[in-house]
RNA sequence: GCGGAUAUGGUGUAAUUGGUAGCCACGUCAGACUUAGGAUCUGAUGCCGAGAGGCGUGGGGGUUCGAGUCCCUUUAUCCGCACCA
């Protein structure tokens, strides 16, 4: 009997969906196990062989713990709001929804070709208004509740207006917008308007005023993760920065406790340090400085305070409030001008021209607290508005940016750390000994930094505070396709909807530009009377692994039990481009939620992996210049030849299909050959896969010509997980002997099923027991390439072996790999349950002696350091050992061990 | 510029975590069988060398009885942040 994997993987595929095999509920008796992929993007282009990676390592995954005895959540849903789907509606006109339906039901057929077990009855949709209520109440929750400091969690509103009425902000540490001071009378003083305009600074879901990411292009703001080196990410277009009124989440209220809680996850050490990096937590001082002729005075923020008596001018941005205030007459025309050009540059040039200086002196002056010395105060666009305070103490002796613009200027550099030449450069080493800086002579930098703290707040001119170059996610999109605000304007008050008219739903619109206005698409609908900007991609990716939890209740995002049992995600698959945007979103939402008492975890990802990113492998023919001859890549030196991209599909093991080929393009119909031994070879090269280059595989292609298992096991066969690599279908047909090989231990020559009840000798238990371990301790390690390696190497000691011993736990072993194939043998050796339902093998340390002890011992002459000893050995056994052999001896002389140290089932240490 | 990761045959990779480098595959070569195939099976295959043997984990140095693994240094590639005070 064949292996029929056509015929087998329908079969049982149809036979999970029937049987709801996969369909969980909770369920006290057993442990839970929660697996989640992140959820895709429903795009036009369908999977490629790319995007299964991660869905293949959680399946198995998934499927292993539950053959462990763990009752395993592993959902599936579709984050299905988005640009693309609007920006296509913007030039078809066909509605979003329509299109995202007809992508939708494309991606469910090619995963369930897969063979993945997912609960389908937990699917989401971030697009669905039963979904996307529950993403407006939890703005509704973040709109109605500010960050109380001292507390450390997030408070209903209502606390803060009753502590305004009390005591003013006397009493109050809370995360906002700017500092504000103010009384309780004051506070009674102020209109409706002004209180709401001062609430604002304090809710934790507000709007406010501010600079953002404005991209003309595709005429709506963008959040700093939604922005790289100056262009959107989707798209890639040219972005500015504006000052514009919006929606945004007061995430650096969290960036703390977002920055503590990194320890406490299993997530690789380079994830957590691009969030360490994104959070940016620096700690340095606040410090005032006086002005000349004004009661002003000029805030900083420094990391070095302790080179203040080198500090010879001050510089403020261009956008920083007080600039006007500190121009003086006969510099107003320049600063303006400056202020003017500098508005006009994007982002990008902004920074491709870092190393440019520039810069404009306001003409006031600033006092050094410390000196006493009279100091310029310049503008420039070096010091950026969003980070500190938008203005520095600059130190040219040990800061390379103000040695730059000190150079420029011709200002005075003064070195207070001894070190470095000043005439070639700044010496910005944190090491050194203070000189030229009274008394502060004579101390390391490191000393000098913490003392200066303290000087600080002694003499009352400021304090050591902590900085965070992480900023408020800006949340408003000026779109059609996303989750509406649930928020009305009162004379431009933002009121609230009420929960109960949850959700509030997208109306239906016909033109998905903005208005002529430029105003949101939303504006164009009558009678809609609502915020026109939608929510950002991010908010609905934000909570949807809450929701598989309980996805079918309407009475909260997730009822008290379903959250106590499943509580967070122990393991979580996707992609690293997410560091720094949904992965802080989520941790962020998760966080409030739990301040709120509606999550019982403050974290929602426990472990997580980064699958790695498969690249394309393209190949490429030879055309000889001018002619319609195309040479093979091993003679192609010989001609002078045009390399063009051939589809990767028509190629196999680099020779081109040559029928194939002629019958792919018009042109290569007459196309005449200079072969190699009778075959076209083709060029090779790694590249992005996509359309353009020919080099997209798709799933269901390889599904179709060799099988889901064959696909799952490649796809991990590939390489490490984590790794990125090229797919290259070359190495395909191992993979797929290898399970025709493992199909045929179940047959005899004739065919017949086979499977005998014959005793397996020590030597097959030995070979399966050793599997066994590699497979689980690989499972356990992410280490799934390794793992299908041991099952080749199993079947390759075996030989021809039909033992029901040894192939049923095999068949179980291989079931979260191969799970198709595992289920009919499984079927045909006479069990009626799944495979799925069976326990996973354990192996016996009895049958794996051989690797028990290991210890020095001398082999032909050499020292070598393998010998089996039975478990019962001691110390004195193996020592005795050593000094038998002379070249033992001669090894032991002079590097005698102190201690041997001796670790069951493990190899043995010697401390010298 | 700062931070992180990686570097092993023709290719993808493996190495009991400091103990015989190259497992398992792909590819290649040779052979068997044959209804000639994109099938199956067997063997060989790191490099140099006829051989004995020598050399081999990006380069250089070190620690060690012993280094792909640890340390220093250097080069290359990839990723993240970037005028962050």
């Amino acid at each position: 009997m064949e292996y029929n994997f056509k015929e087998i993987e329908a079969k049982w595929q149809r036979r999970w969906k029937e049987d709801k095999t996969y369909h969980v509920e909770i369920d006290p008796s057993r442990p839970k196990y929660y697996v989640l992929d992140m959820f895709p993007y429903p795009s036009g282009a369908g999977l490629h062989v790319g995007h299964p990676l991660g869905y293949i390592a959680s399946d198995i995954y998934s499927r292993y713990k539950r053959s462990c005895g763990f009752n395993v959540l592993h959902p599936m849903g579709y984050d299905a709001f988005g640009l693309p789907a609007e920006q296509y509606a913007i030039q078809t006109g066909q509605h979003p929804a329509v299109t995202t339906e007809r992508n939708i039901a494309r991606y469910r057929e090619q995963l369930d070709k897969i063979g993945f077990c997912f609960d389908w009855d937990r699917e989401v949709r971030t697009c669905d208004p039963s979904y996307y209520k529950w993403t407006q109440w939890a703005f509704l929750k973040m709109f109605s509740h500010y960050y109380d400091r001292r507390v450390q969690k997030a408070e209903p509103i209502e606390k803060l207006v009753a502590a305004f009425e009390k005591s003013g902000t006397a009493d109050v540490d809370a995360a906002c917008t700017t500092e504000m001071t103010f009384t309780a009378d004051d506070w009674r003083a102020m209109s409706e308007v002004q209180k709401e305009q001062t609430l604002q600074n304090y809710r934790i879901a507000f709007r406010a005023d501010t600079m953002v990411n404005w991209c003309p292009k595709l005429g709506t703001v963008l959040a700093n993760d939604e922005v790289k080196d100056g262009l959107s990410v989707r798209g890639g277009y040219p972005v500015v920065q504006k000052r514009m009124k919006q929606w945004l989440l007061r995430v650096t209220a969290y960036a703390q406790r977002m920055l503590d809680g990194l320890e406490s996850l299993e997530w690789s050490d380079s994830l957590k340090e691009i969030q360490r990096n994104w959070i940016g937590r620096s700690v340095g001082a606040q410090m005032f400085f006086d002005i000349v002729g004004s009661d002003r005075k000029l805030e900083i923020f420094t990391t070095r305070p302790d080179t203040i008596y080198g500090v010879t001018f001050m510089v403020i941005a261009p956008e920083h409030e007080w600039l006007s205030e500190l121009t003086t007459e006969e510099n107003r025309a320049a600063v303006e001008e400056y202020v003017e050009q500098t508005k006009k540059r994007s982002e990008r040039e902004r920074m491709a021209e870092t190393k440019r200086v520039s810069g404009v002196a306001t003409g006031s002056y600033a006092i050094n607290p410390f000196s006493g010395k009279r100091i310029p105060i310049y503008v420039s666009d070096y010091v950026l508005a969003g980070y500190g305070t938008g203005a520095i103490m600059a130190v040219p002796a040990h800061d390379s940016r103000d040695y730059a613009f000190a150079r420029h200027f011709g200002l005075d550099i003064v070195p207070v750390v001894a070190g470095g030449d000043l005439s070639v450069s700044s010496y910005d080493a944190k090491e050194g000994k203070m000189i030229n800086s009274e008394f502060l002579d004579g101390m390391d930098v490191k000393e000098a930094i913490k003392f200066m703290f303290e000087e600080v707040e002694n003499r009352g001119i400021g304090r050591r505070i902590v900085n965070y170059r992480l900023r408020d996610a800006i949340f408003s999109r000026q779109r059609y396709w996303g989750e509406p605000f649930p928020i009305y304007y009162e004379n431009d008050i933002a009121r609230p909807l009420d929960e109960k008219d949850l959700p509030l739903e997208l109306p239906p619109i016909e033109n998905f530009g903005p208005t002529e206005q430029g105003e949101p698409p939303l504006a164009r609908v009558k009678g809609w009377r609502y915020e026109t900007s939608t929510m950002p991609g991010f908010a609905g990716s934000s909570a949807y692994y809450l929701r598989y939890m309980d996805p079918h209740n309407d009475k909260a995002l997730v009822g008290r039990e379903a959250d106590e049992y499943w509580r967070n995600v122990d393991l979580y698959v996707g992609g690293i481009e997410h560091a720094t945007g949904h992965l802080m979103y989520s941790r962020f939402w998760n966080m409030f939620l739990y301040d709120l008492g509606y999550v019982c975890e403050p974290e929602p990802f426990k472990k997580l992996v980064n699958q790695g990113m498969i690249q394309g492998r393209s190949n490429f023919v030879y055309r000889v210049v001018g002619t319609n001859t195309f040479v093979s890549a091993g003679l192609k030196k010989n001609y002078e030849t045009q390399e063009i991209h051939v589809d990767v599909n028509i190629v196999r093991n680099d020779q081109l299909d040559l029928e194939a080929f002629r019958a792919w393009r018009p042109e290569f119909a007459d196309a005449e050959f200079i072969l190699e031994d009778g075959k076209y070879t083709c060029g090779w090269a790694i590249e992005k896969m996509s359309k353009s280059m020919f080099n997209v595989v798709n799933p269901d292609y390889i599904v179709d010509q060799y099988g889901a298992d064959t696909l799952r096991m490649y796809e991990m066969f590939l390489g490490p997980l984590e790794q990125s690599k090229p797919w290259d279908t070359n190495g395909i047909d191992g993979v797929h002997k290898f399970l025709r090989k493992f199909w045929r231990l179940f047959f005899d020559r004739e065919g017949n099923f086979a499977l005998n009840d014959d005793k397996a000798t020590d030597k097959e238990l030995k070979t399966l027991h050793k599997t066994i371990k590699k497979v689980r301790e690989d499972i356990e390690n992410f280490s799934f390439n390794t793992s299908v390696a041991a099952f080749m190497i199993c079947l390759n000691e075996l030989g021809e072996c039909h033992k029901r011993d040894i192939l049923e736990p095999l068949t179980v072993l291989i079931s979260p790999f191969a799970p198709h194939i595992a289920e009919e043998l499984w079927s045909l050796a006479g069990h009626n349950t799944t495979v799925c339902d069976a326990r996973y093998p354990e192996y016996d340390e009895k049958y794996l002696v051989e690797s028990a002890f290991e210890y020095p011992v001398s082999v032909n002459g050499k020292v070598r350091f393998k010998k089996e000893y039975p478990l019962s050995a001691t110390v004195a056994d193996i020592s005795a050992d050593i000094v038998t052999t002379p070249e033992a001896q001669k090894w032991l002389e002079g590097a005698a061990p102190k201690k041997i140290i001796v670790v069951p089932g493990k190899i043995i240490n010697l401390v010298k």
